[in-house]
DNA sequence: GTTGCACTGAGATAATTTCCTAATTAGGAA
DNA sequence: TTCCTAATTAGGAAATTATCTCAGTGCAAC
């Protein structure tokens, strides 16, 4: 949980993961929609991946993120359980539908 | 949306809105709770209040906090309505509930 | 008024984060 | 092999954050 609010705490991190919803884009790819070092990028990304909001993927010479929207949706659910009754529910049906993804 | 996530993104900040759940508290309760000088406490309230996480009322030479979970709810739920179909139902039907409570 | 408690502001310091450039690893193609 | 591209690692500078102590402000009670 710590990690995952790190992660969501900085601009680039979130549009890097608002831009993976088109799909899964290589490292170059998301690189292109910022004005930033390719480095950089790859730092983020591997920020996100560590706290497993993205799946990363080796297609020969590139790496392909993609993603991790469940496990984004259960968590921020989770988190939001004790503070809103809403959640409660939802949190309960996510789990039931996957029961082996919880974090 | 960068000053909740910033906000979210410290443990005595996420622990101190789980203590404020059993209602509204005064700095010295909630330092209490900690092993954290009260300057720091004081200042991470301000943090949640500028995120719109808590709000204050002074109460004579008291300061009670108390969350927003509300506004907590809809940011969030906000935020995750591009990742997830469920958000997007809650997201409107909260708002829907509560047309004038956006951020 | 004076004393005492609740809280916040100020200043200092250590740790963390973010970003860069340069160098390195690794795969694919000539 | 040699060259090119993709991505990461390394190293370092600048900014931000977290925390402390100490000083101040405001209220309340004596």
């Amino acid at each position: 949980m710590e990690k995952v609010f790190k992660a969501l705490a900085s601009e680039p991190r979130r549009r890097i993961l608002n831009h993976l919803l088109g799909g899964p884009m290589t490292v170059s790819e998301i690189g292109a929609q910022f004005d930033m070092a390719l480095p950089s990028i790859s730092k983020h990304l591997a920020v996100l991946k560590e706290a497993g909001l993205v799946r990363e993927q080796k297609r020969g010479q590139f790496v392909l993120y993609s993603i991790a929207a469940d496990h984004l949706a259960n968590l921020l659910y989770g988190f939001l359980t004790p503070f809103c009754p809403d959640a409660r529910k939802i949190a309960r049906r996510r789990r039931d539908a996957k029961p082996a993804d919880e974090a």
